[in-house]
DNA sequence: AATGAATGAGTATTCATTCAT
DNA sequence: GATGAATGAATACTCATTCAT
């Protein structure tokens, strides 16, 4: 359903997960996040297992706490990782932008193509019960929440916009990639075009704003 | 986070758990029922436990495989109840709303006082990894989303506005509200007003509408 | 497999079991050992619940220890019952027999046409690792072996015939019955014809007297 | 009852129950098996709880898990070990057999003997309700079956013997060695070559050819 | 550092039996 | 006697984590 879950979760990227790899220990710890990364996605925490995630990655079970100490630190650190990598991206807009309605529709668009070009990886069967991981208060939520609104900050300062509830601004910005992500990804032909023109219209203009379809 | 997820989740009710044989069945499930409301909300649907839910009630712990056949099922009859008791909310907004924007206005309110009023009972410790339970596509959220869809359809029809993506609208709504919803939580005073000022200032007329704090 | 088990269960007979039947006292004792026989054997013991066993007669959970202490009471009612139902059987045949080879041809086709005709009622999906509830050592089968055991020491005496070890034989007997009337009703069409020639062939003559297919 | 249930049981070997993680990895599969072997046989497939068997070893319960997927896994397991062991008995037996008649003696004396030696570790306080486990359907019973079938087939063909229905000769033989050898445990002194000579008298020659006591 | 077997607390669920009505 | 809801002990199995090698 929702998937700023995976805003921040850029590319999984280098896929070559085969038996052992370099094995130097930057590459283990690569290697269990990136595998982390995709078994969180497909089954939720609750419905991963630790033995899931060193499966994908060939090494023992007993090495996984060689690099994080339990089930959640990875999680965690998955998160942090995220926030990181997103962080670049938003910088790109930023710099781009020239006002609040071309660094949002950046934004917008960067994350639909991300998440379109990304679908398969996620949204996996995902089983009862179990929503996506990180819709928690996260490092990663908390730190894509914060990274979202001072680009927010900074762009509505920039062209010298009137004070809004920057919290609530940003938090339904972000509810509203999620949702319309999620519905966008469940059309086919897969319009991201559609879906960042409806999110921009509706944030920039409201109701009457919105694309005639 | 998320709390659309309770939105219909609407009150639990008195909490006289009395002994355990004399109560009647309709209140022995409504106890499962209320218990695991309290319990799924505070501990997410992986995290709850069958006992930990019968604990709350004072029962057996076969006595809740009398009323629900599995952990699935009262987490299901939870969401149709949920979705069963929002309905009515929203018709009676419905037939005292003249257009579009006091259908919005209206429901918004009522959602955000429910939020409000029942602030206690949700949003306890979530623990690690555990998103909201009802987040998943789950009756609950279902016919929720359902129902608000066509509520927005009937009353755009009525006053003959100009098609929109439905699914989008509807789910960017809900976004709003439930993130909206969210951070209002974690004000103090806090301001059903202003929430509600600003997820129906946001949809109806995007950010210039946006109440100037 | 085995089904020296049923040997003694004879006619599940009425099978009318409506809800509550007459109310009579005997009557639900006897409907109660009827669901019982139907439920053991298709379950097995372990397999069969008591639940099962008051849903086939329509009547109340609690009303079962009314009649029977503990599911093992049934069962070991069913058994003694199971006997006292096949004395006669071997009475009438034991009567009509003029010597050993007689009564046992007429007891063996006796049993291999209950069999046959009770097959449907016996013989449904037994799970895994269950063998049939009545091989062991029950007072139903132990009763059996004794009145078999009996029928054929007064045979054998009757026609002066040499002393035999008579409870290998009684053993031996009964086990062939068994296993060659479990064979039979895996065959189609059902000979039990050819079950009895083979079986009395056997006991009475040995490899050489068996009927040639 | 029943024991040829048994029959392929052979030894549940040397009861050195040592610590638990020195133990080898064969060792830890062997002990679980051996003391599958003694709580099946003491208590019955259903009867059988997965703790009784761990408990026997010593082991943590989750190891139990490490061998076998399931409790009916090494309940299989089981019985191919036992079927596996059986062969090479009946092949010697048939390799030193002259004909039908002094195989089936050679396999008869066979297992009484080993019966007897094992008899221990099997027949102890079978519960209420609960047969043997391997009366069922189970690879066990199956691959002894097709063994004993297969020898029987080739020994008589060896011999030009008449034709035989050999599926039912099998089962009669297998079911009356079991009978025989359950009652010959019952007495005392165990008397192993009574209890052959019945057996095979009677398979051999009938009622007639049975030894007089 | 890496391994992978051992550990055992923890979970959902069943079912014989009791007992208030 | 009949009822059927309540009971709670018991069971198979999972999985994060430890630790001897």
């Amino acid at each position: 359903m929702s998937n700023i879950a995976y805003f921040p979760a850029m590319p999984p990227r280098e896929d070559n997960r085969p038996g052992k790899r370099e094995r130097t220990k930057t590459a283990n710890r690569q290697a269990i996040l990136d595998a982390a990364r995709q078994v969180f996605g497909e089954l939720g925490y609750d419905g991963a297992t630790v033995r899931d995630i060193i499966r994908l990655t060939g090494l023992a079970s007993g090495t996984f706490y060689n690099y994080y100490k339990s089930k959640e630190e990875v999680f965690d650190a998955l998160a942090d990782d995220g926030a990181r990598r997103f962080r670049p991206l938003l910088r790109v807009e930023f710099e781009k932008a020239t006002d609040f309605a071309s660094f949002l529709r950046g934004a917008m668009r960067a994350y639909f193509d991300f998440l379109a070009a990304e679908h398969e990886t996620w949204r996996v069967n995902r089983p009862a019960g179990e929503a996506h991981p990180t819709v928690r208060s996260t490092p990663e939520v908390t730190a894509v929440f914060a990274e979202v609104r001072e680009a927010f900050e900074r762009v509505l300062e920039r062209e010298h916009a009137p004070p809004v509830d920057l919290d609530y601004l940003t938090a339904a910005c972000i509810a509203v990639a999620r949702e319309v992500g999620d519905k966008m990804l469940e059309r086919r032909p897969m319009d991201t075009e559609g879906a960042t023109a409806f999110a921009v219209g509706l944030i920039l203009g409201g109701l009457p704003a919105l694309p005639r379809p």
